[in-house]
DNA sequence: CGGCCTGTGAAAATCCTGTGAACGCAGGCA
DNA sequence: TGCCTGCGTTCACAGGATTTTCACAGGCCG
């Protein structure tokens, strides 16, 4: 989601000779970069929306598996390059395993580092969408995120951040089933802890306003067991499906076939 | 989804030493490997259809760098991963700016080689999304990953998310046999409890669906004793080994020899 | 013919989602 | 500073949907 072209790297090293190199060098190629000599918290590292983190787990003493573990799983985007000293063939193989991303040995070539880091990052940035900006129409809803709001007609559906972004992923993947990990972890950044329901209830949110603003229309549908899918329907086509010969065509997209499997919102209370 | 997906390797060097270790590791680790030793046009291994690529450059002589070049500019989604010999700084980064995404210095650890050839492919895995997203057409099936769902036209099979694994797991191995034990690994993700019958249920369950909407075409069949082969048939064609003149070749995948021990469903009850 | 093995229907157990509300945090404001 | 408000997170519960388990019947094989 980060519309910028630019690096962001932090840094967790104390050989400050080889830092100083590689942060002029960076800084240089118009890196953005945040040094520390020390552990940073993995929650810490979420809001730096960092591209790749460079680390010499030397400095973190024993925990510095446990830090490379926790660090790749719960930012499974991030690019992690280890950088270190002497270390053996097991050492390297098993902190690849864990996650890590590249594995260099120092003394090395801050040139390489960079490029090694380039790498790694590289495809992540691929593909990634120029659209940022575009807004998106789906049924009576206008998505703007040079607003970070949506509309009906001229009326704002007053979104939070957090609702917007969701809604605006939702509405890019329009037909297809998310599942909430994925969307956890396109929205918020970082995994999803197990059990975490943020999802479910900002879908509510969502649903509430979508439904207050256009109430003949069904966006949201719950794939059971799986997540949502974001599809526009005008309302009243209700299991279609069972009277084919009732409904002709209204308004459903082309190659849109009927879904099922789909918990139909009812909308009890008012 | 699935957890385990093998890895589809080619090498491309003619260190016989390195890459025989290499491939008896692989081997035993379930990749599934392709040695060459000597340039491999882009073009072919598209058809390969490949997650990685390791090469030795030097085998490749002026053309090297223009064929790593070719390949990481033709073949985005494919880890790229060098192991030569002696290089300078400026080689490796040249490289690496070119599209490798990892560069390995012999002699080196096969296990190493693996960990690295392993952490790039996760890396791209993560990248596009879209991978395991290919729609499988089967008779008048087709199942959509995108929407964890099959259809028939435009219905859907409503389909739980259980039965559709299953039935995509079968789909992507049609014609083969799959034992109860191998079929309930790969959509579990555990191994099978002796004497669990979940299999058989969810069996059931996709061809009472299977039957309600495409009932002119068999897609499992039940191999006595071993599992269950998922291969579209239409009806009709029941023992045709025994008219052989009757039937003509209707739509039976090639090199699909009526299998004995079969048993030809019959769908009693309605 | 007897011992498995599979198909089937239904009950029981489990899991999943919608929902309302409480909680904590941070920024705005007096 | 202290209060108020908006926002995101977490919890617990209820109603369903789904999965598992069971018992039995019928088929397959030697």
């Amino acid at each position: 989601m980060n519309p910028q072209q630019t690096t962001r790297l932090a840094v967790i090293d104390n050989d400050s000779g080889f830092v100083t190199v590689l942060a002029k060098r960076a800084e240089a190629a118009g890196w953005q970069l945040h040094q520390t000599s020390g552990g940073v918290p993995p929650r810490d590292l979420v809001a730096m929306k960092l591209n790749a983190l460079l680390v010499d787990p030397t400095l973190l003493g024993e925990e510095g598996w446990d830090y490379l573990d926790r660090v790749a799983s719960l930012l499974p985007d991030l690019g992690l390059v280890v950088c270190t000293g002497r270390s053996t063939v097991a050492q390297r193989v098993r902190g690849l395993r864990l996650g890590v991303d590249d594995w260099i040995t120092k003394p090395c070539h801050p040139e390489e580092a960079m490029a090694r880091i380039e790498a790694v990052t590289r495809r992540r940035r691929r593909g990634n969408r120029e659209s940022e900006a575009t807004p998106v129409a789906a049924g009576e809803l206008q998505i703007r995120p040079d607003r970070f709001q949506a509309f009906v007609g001229d009326v704002a559906l007053d979104l939070t951040r957090r609702e917007f972004e969701l809604l605006h992923l939702l509405a890019e993947e329009r037909g297809q089933v998310l599942e909430r990990e994925t969307i956890y972890q396109r929205v918020w950044g970082y995994a999803m802890a197990h059990g975490d329901r943020s999802v479910d209830v900002f879908i509510r949110k969502l649903r509430q306003k979508l439904e207050k603003h256009s109430p003949s229309w069904a966006y949201i549908h719950t794939h059971f067991g799986i997540g949502y899918r974001f599809d526009p329907e005008p309302a009243g086509i209700v299991k279609e499906e069972l009277r084919p010969a009732a409904v002709e065509e209204i308004q459903t997209p082309p190659a849109e076939p009927a879904p099922s499997q789909v918990v139909h919102k009812s909308f009890t209370a008012g």
